[in-house]
DNA sequence: AAAAAAC
C-alpha cells in the first residue's frame, strides 16, 4: 500500500526545523509579486434584453427511449468491441489499443461535415449554422499516451483496491448494476468514445449510477474522491438524449434551449467537466457548452447562439445568462449538480433554489435529477430531496477505495513555524527525488492573503510556485492550473477553490497548511492526490486552532487504516463526543464504512446527527453489498492512459 | 471567519 517515495516521508519529517534558514534566493524572473499584478478589467457586453417567448412546445414527451435511435456513422470496429466484454484483460501496452485507433482512421473523424447532425443542434429541422470541424477533444490524449515520462510514473487504476468496495443502495426498485460498459445500451457514438477514452470496465460508482440514471430515475450518489463521478453523470444523459426524440426547439428570440444542465461550484470544475463531456459527446451530434464568469461573456453567448444541448456553468454566469433571457431551462430534461453538497450549503443553495425552482425548468418528476459528490451531510440531503422525486441513494464505500491509496499523515507545527516546515518536506522531497519530475505538490491554506504570502515566499526561497484563488483574474487561475499541471511550477498553493474535483495527475502530495475546520473539506482536498487507484500522501499541519477537527480528523483516519498519533487521538478525545448530541457540525456517518448513508434511513437518531438519522421517510429499503462480486473480465493489467479520466 | 459564485 505504500509507496516507494511514501516511505521517504519520514526522512523529511525528521529534520528539524531549527536546522534549516531560509536560503535567500532571487525570485525567478517570471514572478510577480501578488500586489503588482494587474487585476484585467473585463471586457463590458453590450446588454440585449430581448423579451422571452414562451416556448409553445415545451411539452414534449419527457425521455421517449427510442429502440431505432438515429444511425449515426461508426467507425466499424465498435459493434465488434460491445459485443466483446472481455477487453479488461488487454494491456494498453498490447496490440488492441494500438491498433485499434489506426482502424478508426482519425483523419476521417475530424470532418464531421461527412457526419450529418441527426440531433439538430439547438435549431431543429435546419441547421442555420453548419458546424464548424468538430476538434478533436482525443488528440493531446493520445500525445500524452505516446510520452513515455507518462509511462513510467503511472501505474494505472488499481483495480483490485476496488474489489471488495461496500456499496449501498436505497429506494425503490433500484434497477441492478452492470459489470461492463457493454450490458448496457450507451450507444454506438458513446461506445467508441468510451473506448477512446480507454476506460475498459466501468467504476463501481458507474456500475450503479449509470443504469438507474438510464432508467430514468433521480439519484443522490455519494462517491469517494476520483472514482469517476463524471462520467457516471455524463453517460447517462448523452445516452439519453441520444435516444430520445429530440424535442424541437423553439427558434424565437435569441434564447437557447439546453436539454441538459450540469452545475458545478467552481469556475475550473466547470471547464474540466466541459472537456470531459466534450470527449464522450464526440461526433454524437450531441453539442456541449460551458459558461462561466471572469471571462469574456461575449464568446460564451455566441457559443449559445450556435445550439447546445448539455450546458455546463457556475451558478452565477447561468444566472446572469438567465436574467438576459439568453438561456431557457424550459427544455431541460437533465439537472446534474457535481459537488452537490457544496451547491446545497449555506453559500450556494439560495442561488440553485432560484435557478432551479424558480426559473422556467420543469419541476422535479418532470426532469431528472442527478447529484453527485463525495460527501454528503445528513442536512444537505434533506435540502436536496426538495430536488429529487422518488430518488435512488447511493453511497459507494470508502474501504479499498482511493481514500484507502492515500497515506494521511498529522503533524503538530505551530503557527510560526509552518514555513520552516513545509520547506523541511519539500527539501525533502527535492532532495530523495523519489517523486520523480512530475510529482507535483498542493499546498492548502486558508485565505487568499495567506496563499499569495506562501507563494511569495516559497518562490522567494527559491521553490518555483503559484498560487490558486478568488481573488485572482480568471486568466491568471488558468495559468496558474496550467503551470502546475505540466510542471513548470511543481508546487501550487492553493485556497478551497482548489478543494474540490480537481482532476490533476501526478499531485503526489497534498499539504494542509492550514488545516479547514470542516472535514468533508479535508476529504476533498486529500482526494486530489491518490487518484485512479494511485496512492499518494497527504501531510496536514495541526495546532491548538485545528481542535474542532481533531475528533472527526481521527475518526476519518481510523476508517481509513491510517496510523493516528497519540498526541492526536489524546486532542480528539479532550473534545465533546460527536455522538452525544447537538453540534453535529463534524459528525460523520457513525463510522460507518460509506462517506454518507441515506438520511431517509436509520430514523431515531437525533436530529442533530450529520449523516444519518431522523428520517422523515420511515423504512426506506436499503442493500449493501459487495461491488465488485462478479470476477468476469476483470483482469490485472496496467493502463496509463486512464488517470485524468477517473473522476 | 473564510471561500466560492455575475456584471
Amino acid at each position: 500500500m505504500v509507496s516507494a517515495w511514501a516511505d521517504s516521508g519520514p526522512e523529511a519529517a525528521e529534520k528539524t526545523t531549527a536546522n534549516v534558514s531560509p536560503i535567500p534566493r532571487p525570485a525567478r524572473p517570471s514572478y510577480v509579486p501578488p500586489h503588482m499584478r494587474n487585476r484585467d478589467s473585463q471586457t463590458q457586453m453590450a446588454v440585449s434584453n430581448p423579451i422571452h417567448p414562451n416556448p409553445s412546445n415545451s411539452n414534449q414527451t419527457y425521455r421517449n427511449p427510442n429502440p431505432n435511435p438515429a444511425p449515426i456513422p461508426s467507425p466499424n470496429l465498435s459493434s465488434a468491441w460491445v459485443s466483446n466484454p472481455r477487453v479488461g484483460s488487454l494491456s494498453r501496452t498490447g496490440s488492441w489499443a494500438a491498433e485499434s485507433e489506426k482502424s478508426f482512421g482519425w483523419s476521417a473523424e475530424k470532418n464531421p461535415n461527412s457526419n450529418p447532425n441527426p440531433r439538430g443542434w439547438g435549431n431543429p429541422g435546419r441547421q442555420r449554422n453548419p458546424p464548424a470541424a468538430e476538434p478533436n477533444p482525443f488528440a493531446e490524449e493520445g500525445s500524452k499516451l505516446n510520452s513515455t515520462l507518462f509511462d513510467q510514473e503511472n501505474t494505472g487504476i488499481n483495480f483490485e483496491a476496488y474489489e471488495d468496495i461496500p456499496v449501498e443502495t436505497s429506494g425503490e426498485n433500484v434497477p441492478p448494476p452492470v459489470n461492463t460498459f457493454a450490458e448496457i445500451d450507451l450507444g454506438d457514438a458513446l461506445n467508441l468514445n468510451i473506448r477512446r477514452c480507454k476506460y475498459v470496465k466501468p467504476t463501481p460508482v458507474q456500475r450503479y449510477a449509470i443504469p438507474i440514471s438510464l432508467a430514468g430515475r433521480d439519484l443522490m450518489a455519494c462517491a469517494q474522491t476520483g472514482s469517476g463521478k463524471t462520467a457516471a453523470f455524463c453517460f447517462p444523459i448523452i445516452a439519453a438524449i441520444m435516444r430520445s426524440n429530440v424535442p424541437s426547439r423553439p427558434r424565437s428570440g435569441r434564447s437557447s434551449f439546453p436539454l441538459a444542465l450540469i452545475l458545478s461550484p467552481t469556475r475550473e470544475l466547470s471547464m474540466q467537466i466541459y472537456e470531459e463531456a466534450k470527449k464522450f459527446a464526440f461526433q454524437s451530434g450531441i453539442k456541449v457548452v460551458v459558461v462561466y464568469g471572469g471571462a469574456p461573456i461575449s464568446q460564451q453567448l455566441r457559443e449559445l447562439e450556435r445550439g447546445v444541448d448539455i450546458l455546463v456553468a457556475t451558478p452565477g454566469r447561468l444566472s446572469d445568462l438567465l436574467e438576459r433571457r439568453r438561456v431557457s431551462l424550459s427544455m431541460v430534461k437533465h439537472l446534474a449538480l457535481d459537488e452537490a453538497d457544496r451547491m446545497l450549503d449555506m453559500g450556494f443553495e439560495p442561488q440553485i433554489r432560484k435557478i432551479v425552482e424558480t426559473m422556467d425548468m420543469p419541476p422535479a418528476g418532470k426532469r431528472q435529477t442527478l447529484l453527485f459528490s463525495a460527501t454528503f451531510p445528513r442536512e444537505i440531503q434533506r435540502l436536496a430531496s426538495d430536488f429529487l422525486s422518488s430518488y435512488v441513494f447511493l453511497a459507494v464505500g470508502r474501504v479499498g477505495s482511493s481514500t484507502d491509496l492515500i497515506v494521511q499523515r498529522v503533524e503538530f507545527v505551530l503557527n510560526e513555524e509552518k514555513r520552516s516546515h513545509l520547506m523541511d518536506l519539500l527539501h525533502g522531497q527535492r532532495a530523495s527525488g523519489a517523486h520523480g519530475k512530475h510529482a507535483l505538490t498542493l499546498v492548502f491554506v486558508e485565505t487568499k492573503k495567506g496563499a499569495d504570502s506562501l507563494e511569495y515566499w516559497l518562490c522567494s526561497n527559491g521553490f518555483p510556485a503559484t498560487t490558486i484563488h478568488g481573488d485572482r483574474s480568471q486568466q491568471e487561475r488558468e495559468q496558474a492550473l496550467r503551470s502546475f499541471k505540466s510542471g513548470v511550477t511543481p508546487i501550487l498553493v492553493a485556497t478551497d477553490v482548489a478543494a474540490r474535483g480537481l482532476d490533476i495527475p501526478h499531485v503526489a502530495h497534498v499539504v494542509n497548511f492550514d488545516l479547514p475546520n470542516d472535514i468533508d473539506d479535508y476529504v476533498h482536498r486529500i482526494g486530489r492526490t491518490g487518484r485512479a487507484g494511485n496512492s499518494g500522501l497527504a501531510t496536514a499541519f495541526f495546532n491548538d486552532s485545528n481542535i474542532s477537527i481533531a475528533r472527526p480528523l481521527a475518526e476519518l483516519m481510523q476508517e481509513s487504516n491510517q496510523d493516528v498519533p497519540t498526541w492526536l487521538q489524546k486532542y480528539a478525545s479532550s473534545t465533546r463526543s460527536s455522538y452525544g448530541g447537538g453540534g453535529g457540525r463534524n459528525r460523520r456517518s457513525g463510522g460507518n464504512r460509506f462517506g454518507g448513508r441515506d438520511y431517509r434511513r436509520d430514523g431515531g437518531r437525533g436530529s442533530s446527527d450529520r449523516y444519518g438519522g431522523g428520517g422523515r421517510y420511515g423504512g426506506v429499503q436499503g442493500n449493501v453489498v459487495s461491488s465488485y462480486g462478479s470476477p468476469a473480465g476483470y483482469g490485472a493489467y496496467s493502463n496509463p492512459g486512464y488517470a485524468s479520466a477517473w473522476d
